[in-house]
DNA sequence: ACCTGAACACCGTTCAAGT
DNA sequence: ACCTGAACACCGTTCAAGT
């Protein structure tokens, strides 16, 4: 037993060889299973069996891999900047991220955050491939460029805003969900909280995607209202 | 010169007696100009001229001291839940909450990301404040508890949506903006980049007050049509 | 030139020892 | 009962020593 702690799937693993996309990929598993604390340098060397110094042939430091990360997940969003039917495509790509991030919750706070700490042009470049390729989407639709950035704005900033949303209210075990809930509001002053104590009921089965969609609908019309006149 | 890296105003201070207040708002002050990490136990302590173990009488752990300095600058947000004009309310602590962002953005991150690990009825009462009190808004202004709740998720998607927009194009130093940002444009590759490249300009006089008051505007008609409806 | 790992300068938090 | 601070079990990263 080699790796008795290992989250690997192969017990009797060889070391693997290293290369980019092993460490990013292992580093991706370790905050999916432990979180973005149990992303360590030392750990990700343990889990890939190697001294945790060699990790910084990968990356620059730990920001750097947790950059690397992002860029992992969002290659995993699929874009085509040139569907004739841009609202069906912007339609799919927001329902696309939204399971994206209920697969990798605890990526969703990178995804949020670190474009907070890097200015746009110099963030991996991964990052900005969806921003260039909806740009390109709308442009084709007949947007201007700067309306198009504008509206790639009021989609992004809903799309994120809704998963953060969800997410908020998302409890992984959904045995749990209602028990933590109630013991949750139970615990809340009933004089200064009525209503939040009294939505329970309605908190607790929120359909995440049926209201993405709505919201959806809401904007395209609009935007869509907006490239007519 | 008995504290000479302190960011404190009175030179000479001595010791100021502690409560709960005095080190989350001491904790704010050290997030705001060092930033997120620059708040650990221990540089605390030394900003307020005491062992680092003393803190823990404030704060169970340094998530709670996190949880705290998120309620300390939501207890900043002014509400009027007996408003009868709801959507100027909503418009005006939308943009409070704006203003309140870009004064302690390092922050944001706290905001945006501290519910995502605690259960909406474990969080924080300050946090959970202004929800209650917006949902008060909406039901007397005449919407039903649970659409209230829906037409909260839009609102508060949309907004904190926006602040991330906007925080992620704004760069402190303004002289440093543009040059900063043609830097990073032109470091990316023009056959992958064409369109992001060439919004340069556009890019750099972002208003983000009037991009937030369009979509409120936005926003606010369309769900005002729903309580017509 | 590349790789290794000891060492440094930090962390948050526990807990025994003091009062 | 409360407070203090030494000690523990970690961190990320530097850099000297090896190959």
């Amino acid at each position: 037993m080699a790796n008795p702690k290992g989250i690997s799937n192969s017990p009797s693993s060889r070391k693997v060889p290293l290369n980019r996309d092993v460490v990013l990929s292992t580093a991706l598993e370790l905050v999916d299973t432990e979180g973005l604390d149990g992303l360590t340098m030392r750990r990700l060397g343990q889990e890939l069996e190697r001294d945790p110094m060699s990790l910084y042939r990968y990356a620059a430091n730990r920001a750097a891999l947790l950059d690397g990360i992002t860029e992992l997940v969002l290659n995993e969003l699929a874009i085509f900047a040139d569907d004739p039917d841009w609202q069906a495509q912007l339609r799919r790509i927001a329902h696309d991220l939204r399971l994206l991030a209920l697969r990798h919750p605890n990526v969703v706070p990178l995804l949020v955050t670190r474009p907070l700490s890097t200015p746009l042009g110099l963030r991996p470049l991964g990052t900005l491939r969806p921003l260039e390729q909806i740009l390109g989407l709308l442009i084709g639709a007949g947007f201007s460029p700067a309306d198009a950035l504008h509206v790639y704005r009021a989609y992004y900033g809903f799309l994120y805003g809704h998963i953060l949303n969800e997410l908020q209210e998302y409890i992984v075990d959904p045995e749990e969900n209602v028990a933590l809930l109630r013991l949750g509001l139970h615990r809340l002053p009933v004089t200064e909280f009525p209503t939040l104590r009294a939505l329970g009921p309605v908190l607790a089965d929120y359909d995440g995607d049926a209201e993405l969609d709505q919201g959806l609908t809401l904007l395209l019309s609009g935007l869509a209202a907006q490239l007519a006149g």
